[in-house]
RNA sequence: GCCCCCAUCGUCUAGUGGCCUAGGACACCACCCUUUCAAGGUGGCGGCACGGGUUCGAAUCCCGUUGGGGGUGCCA
């Protein structure tokens, strides 16, 4: 790690979100962004909470955003990771700021208001705020907001990585504010100020930043500093191709973590969302190779150069894809160990372990994991209607379940013979096996779908199977009265 | 309105002037396997938005159009 002429400094990234309460997905994309590349080049990563809201739970929160990174992998603990710090406590910093850009006459005060600014806009014809106060000379005082002065002509080039170099003309920038009525710092300046403060080297945030870029750009100027390498990564849209909003669409990162997706299956999809590790051959036959890729992997691959330029739609489905490929990559004990926070107090382990590689298959979250094998749980099984209409209404169905019954009584109780007695019966019924099963299983689970049929008799034990095979006789007595 | 960004199968993408008869993945469909459902295997459907250039040669470069998106706060 010598740092030597030659060599580019280690970069020093950051993330900045504020409390909300929850950890966004879009957020949590940039975030592994930011931390590829700092564990990839020896460099920082820094979590500042931009709490200039001042919110009660603020701690709560704090400690939600530090638990959903480390979901993700990135450790607080890891020597790359650094912070949290919290924007609240520089707010002197901020002030102190802004102050030298007024002394210097980088910023000035302005006392319209809201309204006021509408109605000159208006007047004008042009929205937004005209400079009106840029030469009155006013003092700082009481509802007076400072204001930056956007210098005069010429335009501000934002060097950013992902798109290139983007041009902003002075005149379509207005003078925005820097400190509120009451003196409070605004995003704009808290924002470049921390960084500045942070030695912050690269800023990798959303698109929907990329406006405040040029302004930060000029803050970062006026302040005497040399700005940031910028990328604006592509914002996450919903199907309806808008930027995933809370309110519409299920953003929370935390949800997807209580629902059972793995946190490699959402860190592998998130990372290729907008992203791709190069290909190495031109012939297109490594299936996978910018799919499933491993996290270490996708770290030492990745390159801001390389992110795509269009909004990407975060789509459920694949993710989900992802997640059952990821499931089925896990040893059957750590499948296990992963259900563990959905396994209800009331399952016997033992039964779960044993279905757990049938189960594994065929499921797409934890959380459904569960549900599959919960008729060897109890000794209640709850019938499916449509189900039990289709397996027991045939003409065989009764047959079928008594002669079963007759051989399971005896029978060697394991998968094998147990599929090879209910063999015997399709065939005398002139059965296919998929056929003759239908009412053994709705019989014994309730449903017409579900894991391997013998695999859970074996676990569920003759005397269960045989009183719900039983069971299921009366049933079908009773319902033909 | 103004400013800015973007544009390859339905979706996510590969592709950086000839390896493209445009590759992969998800989804969808079919078949195989099969004790249901999955998983797995095989195959199929399906795309360079449009119009002009530049070039011997454009998905790739330039311009325009159209279409999307983001931003336009005393929010962050």
């Amino acid at each position: 790690m010598s740092d030597d002429a030659s060599s580019t400094p280690a970069p020093r990234v950051r993330i900045a979100p504020s409390p909300t309460g929850f950890f966004h997905v879009g957020g949590a994309r940039t975030a592994l962004y930011n931390w590829a590349i700092a564990k990839q080049q020896g460099g920082r990563f820094v979590l500042r909470i931009e709490d200039t809201d001042l919110e009660r739970n603020q701690d709560e929160a704090t400690q939600g955003i530090i638990d959903a990174l480390a979901w993700l992998g990135i450790h607080h603990e890891d020597p790359v990771f650094e912070g949290p710090y919290f924007q609240s406590q520089y707010a002197e910093a901020h002030v102190a700021a802004a102050q030298r850009l007024y002394e210097e006459g980088k910023a000035y005060y302005c006392d319209l208001t809201g309204e006021q600014i509408q109605e000159r806009a208006k007047a004008n014809g042009k929205p937004g705020y005209d400079g009106y106060s840029r030469d009155r000379g006013l003092e700082p005082g009481p509802g007076r907001v400072l204001r930056f002065r956007v210098p005069d002509g010429g335009p501000t080039v934002v060097r950013d990585v992902i798109r290139g170099d983007v041009t902003f003309e002075h005149d379509a920038i207005e003078d925005f504010v820097l400190l509120r009525g009451n003196g409070a710092p605004m995003f704009l300046l808290a924002n470049v100020v921390d960084d500045v403060e942070m030695r912050i080297s690269h800023v990798i945030r959303g698109d929907e930043h990329l406006t405040n870029a040029a302004k930060q750009q000029l803050l970062w100027d006026a302040l005497g500093h040399t700005p940031p390498v910028w990328a604006h990564v592509p914002v996450l849209v919903n199907e309806q191709r808008k930027k995933l909003s809370k309110r519409r669409d299920k953003v929370a990162l935390e949800q997807y973590r209580d629902e059972g997706y793995l946190a490699d299956a959402m860190v592998n999809y998130l990372m290729t969302l907008g992203w791709a590790p190069r290909q190495a051959g031109h012939d297109g036959n490594d299936e996978h190779a910018t799919e499933i890729v491993p996290w270490a992997e996708m770290q030492a691959a990745f390159r801001l150069e390389d992110v795509t330029h269009s909004p990407a739609f975060f789509d459920l489905k694949k993710l989900a894809a992802f997640n059952g490929d990821y499931i089925r990559m896990l040893s059957v004990d750590d499948f296990v160990a992963a259900c563990e926070p959905w396994i209800p107090d009331s399952f016997d382990r033992e039964r779960f372990v044993a279905m757990a590689p049938h189960i594994q298959t065929r499921v797409v979250t934890l959380a459904e994991a569960p549900g599959m094998v919960d008729f060897l749980m109890t000794d209640h099984v709850a019938y499916d209607e449509a189900s039990w209409q289709k397996a027991m209404h045939q003409p065989w169905s009764r047959g079928v379940l008594a002669e079963t019954a007759a051989a399971y009584s005896t029978a060697e109780w394991d998968a094998d013979t147990l599929k090879g007695a209910l063999e015997h019966v399709a065939t005398a019924h002139e059965l296919k096996l998929g056929k003759a099963q239908a009412p053994i299983r709705v019989a014994v689970t309730g449903r017409s779908v579900g894991p391997p049929l013998f695999e859970s008799l074996e676990v569920l034990g003759r005397d269960e199977t045989i009183r719900r095979l039983d069971l299921a006789i009366a049933h079908i007595v009773q319902q033909d009265h």
